[in-house]
DNA sequence: TGGCGCATGTAATGTTATTACATCAATTGC
DNA sequence: GCAATTGATGTAATAACATTACATGCGCCA
């Protein structure tokens, strides 16, 4: 039970998400694929609600954007958390996972009961280049 | 250099918010102090803006919502980062510090030589009441 | 008293996301 | 075969969130 095939308008969101540098807008996206026949925004949203079941794709909270999950392979089975950090500067966002981050988030939610179904991490700021 | 006095529209604003059981959004702050005056976004957005400047208030990005702060005192000086319990059921928010993971995200993204300037955790989910 | 800074007021617009309703194709059960 | 169901799609309209642009008022102080 892994991803299934993607139909049509998904593998077009995700192909353009891939071939983005970096984060694209719900509209951004709706507006590359003009082309390819999308006309409305609910095009994009339903297939963007797919590809982030399926983990191929995040939504950045902070920005209201989507990015192609940098993974390169197996989105079979669950990663645990994502973190970012996006550069105001140029955009650039960079994915990372961290086993100790995690551990220590799922400690302070158990001991107020709480039980996690999302967690966002996003750090804004500006990358090495743009500093 | 703390905060300073709060504007009539900011210590409206930051009255709504407190008095609120949990997150507002910007328009619904608005309606609820139309009875005071209040007749646009903006006139929110800039006492929001303020508020957040000064710690008062903090902005949930994934429910674009506001929240007032729950730390009773000292807004005086920077509290790190800040992390929030976000449930589906009720709506309650709980906001909790912790230096572990603060010092642990400190040093991964100085490891990419990347330069924090605000710092996003929010975990969504059911509280103990709600599981 | 004129200029400056800053809070405010108002309108218009821009951006992001959802609801509602209709159609079409593949699958399943009878 | 042929309803019934399920899931993807198309389209329009609207809701929800946020900003830009421009004008006004008010205290301060050089």
């Amino acid at each position: 039970m892994g991803t299934p095939e993607l139909t049509k308008n998904q593998s077009l969101v995700m192909g353009a998400l891939t071939h983005a540098e970096g984060p694209m807008s719900a509209y951004t996206i709706l507006d590359k694929l003009r082309d390819h026949g999308f006309r409305a925004p609910l095009q994009v949203y339903r297939a963007l609600d797919k590809l982030l079941e399926y983990g191929l794709v995040h939504r950045l909270e902070s920005l209201n954007a989507f990015v192609a999950c940098s993974c390169p392979h197996d989105h079979e089975h669950d990663h645990g958390v994502t973190a970012f950090t996006i550069c105001e500067g140029c955009g650039q966002v960079t994915e990372f996972h961290d086993e100790a981050i995690e551990q220590r988030l799922s400690a302070l939610v158990r001991a107020q009961s709480f039980k996690t179904e999302k967690t966002t991490i996003e750090i804004r700021g500006h990358c090495k280049s743009c500093a």
